[in-house]
DNA sequence: CCACTTAGGTCAGGTTCTGTCCTGAATGAG
DNA sequence: CTCATTCAGGACAGAACCTGACCTAAGTGG
């Protein structure tokens, strides 16, 4: 075994336990005990942090140093690694988008064929209800092989289905991806319409480097995600909701999360404002919270909750027919507004 | 530059993009081309997989092999991958919790403060709402400082604050990590009551690893995770709810999720079973569903249901005042049930 | 056909690595 | 306190390895 290979496999055991006796290491590296302690000043002087204590039961220990040493992952921890990176790179997180995408890139391109199946398999597994699952869930190898082909200038390319249109076949040089709310884009140059492009990446299919690098043009404007918003004229709705909900604003927020704004009004009442797509989302949280609210807009969102209340009053009313008849359980009411404000309990 | 460090070098410089051309490769290292190719060969013969292109725009390739290379990180990617870990292994994943704390734990034992610091910055903005963020968070250090010394037979004392008694210093020889639900126990030693225990992770606090390593005690009955559910002999309440639902199982199964069970009926109605501590979840999930439903059990659902219907049917009703006057939107009532049955427009 | 790029054999000289043997020093148990 | 255990590291000789220079072969794309 060469000095090099033993090398990683030294930083590869003292990842895997945290202490190490250095006889145990001399003989699984199978060498002396002299060369051993040669390596470990090697890795030292790489700028690893190894420590070590003497005495009985003493041993080796890699720590937190100065730089991240190379991580030696198991298989299995790299699939966890690549799950979770989707999931943040498909929006949850915040703000983390970009580099959870550039960290995806890494394990997924250095990740043998079995270990991307086991990964492609737990995406059903993964995925979280619908309004925080984001509508279209990204496919971690598309979004990874983009962001590879923008990062070498690879030529790419794809099918896509534009909003409507039936599946067109793209050939771009890409250029940049976009995480812009929870969705991803693309933005490319269309070789065949010859002219700057982006493309919703959950329309995007079976995508492909294919031939030799190109000269990279320069994006009109410079800024990419100006490009992408800029392409943002006509979005069909968007609900602008504010609701006076009398609950404090700690709970309102603990139920909507980071997700939309709360400010407080004074101690039983705080305004939510929130800006959707959707109007499922508002409504759950609100039916989660659990007290008396008042909507200011949209009208919409009336609409809405009518439509909820009519369901809710009939099936609270039991299996004796489906006839509003809301009040029948008034008292419940008057707990929604004061102490708790909760739906049911917390274990 | 010894040889060792710059493999390490070379396998950074593949891992950061697609193609490298020798001569840059060789430049960067300072060393002739030949011995480039001798490197390359050396990585190679150690099981990677490194492609190379001949002829103009040629270069090498760090490929997808057979095995998993180390993984060479910037600093934000290992915060990224942190992140993304901590919420996998909060349970939002599924089936990867064990492993994701066993990734965790590496990567978190390897980042340098600063890093660390970062990661636990962004512990509040990756929080997600309620009921899916799982009542309170794990703490990714505490989890991995648990992990760590279960692993390495180290010694542990924190503080822990049983149900609802005050907080106590405990020292314990940590045995096993055990996740249950969304909820993460430490099986252990209690080295002052001299017998086995099992502690909430989200109860437990300032853990510290103390003293050298014990010898690692044999858990009567063996089974930790057995171990831990025998404990819950009196959890307060758990409710079996099962709801007959006017909708098909694709619809209900979208808004649930995985955390529960769909079963269809006929073209139009489905059954969902879930079974849950608190009766928030079936309420937005019945909220987002937007459909017609019957309450087979628990009665409690009833109640809430009742309780939310109130509320929106006053909000729906508008600024005059707050009397429940449903059906006044009837026309929204009768279009929750057909086509798509969900409450709003995607964008 | 030509320019460019990886592939790899050979060889001499120098560098590095290894194991052995040795002394020191810190640690914790009895 | 004493002793066994364990890491730390200097010196040395011989072997192993690495490096750069030079050369030829072969694949790729214009």
């Amino acid at each position: 075994m060469s000095t090099s290979a033993r090398m990683l496999s030294l930083l590869s055991l003292l990842q895997t336990h945290r202490y190490w006796p250095g006889d145990e290491l001399a003989s699984r590296l199978e060498v002396s005990g002299r060369t051993l302690r040669r390596d470990i000043e090697r890795l030292r002087d790489l700028g690893y942090a190894v420590d070590a204590s003497r005495g009985v039961a003493g041993g080796y220990q890699l720590r937190a140093g100065g730089q991240l040493p190379p991580l030696l992952l198991e298989d299995e921890e790299a699939v966890a690694i690549a799950v979770g990176l989707r999931t943040a790179a498909a929006g949850s997180v915040g703000g983390l988008e970009e580099t959870s995408v550039q960290a995806l890139t890494k394990v997924v391109a250095l990740m043998p064929a079995p270990l991307r199946r086991r990964m492609d398999a737990l995406k059903a597994v993964t995925d979280t209800p619908s309004p925080w699952g984001g509508g279209p869930t990204v496919d971690a190898v598309v979004l990874t092989t983009l962001a590879q082909a923008c990062r070498d200038d690879e030529p790419l390319t794809f099918d896509y289905e534009a909003r409507g249109a039936e599946v067109t076949h793209r050939r771009v040089e890409p250029h940049r991806l976009v995480s812009l709310g929870r969705r991803w884009y693309l933005v490319a140059y269309d070789r065949d319409r010859q002219d700057w492009r982006s493309f919703r990446v959950d329309r995007l299919s079976s995508p492909a480097t294919t031939g030799p690098r190109f000269r990279p043009r320069e994006l009109p404007g410079g800024d990419a995600l100006a490009f992408v918003t800029a392409g943002f004229r006509q979005i069909p709705q968007r609900y602008d909701v504010r609701v006076r909900v009398s609950a404090t604003a700690d709970q309102v927020r603990w139920a909507v999360g980071r997700y939309g704004d709360v400010s407080p009004l004074d101690d039983h009442t705080c305004l939510l404002e929130m800006k959707v797509d959707s109007l499922e989302w508002p409504v759950m949280v609100l039916a989660q919270v659990g007290a008396p609210f008042e909507i200011e807009t949209p009208d919409e969102l009336r609409d809405a909750c009518s439509a909820v209340a009519a369901h809710f009053t009939s099936a609270a009313a039991g299996q004796q027919g489906r006839a509003a008849t809301v009040g029948s359980h008034g008292p419940a009411v008057a707990d929604g507004g004061g102490h708790g404000g909760r739906v049911g309990a917390r274990a």
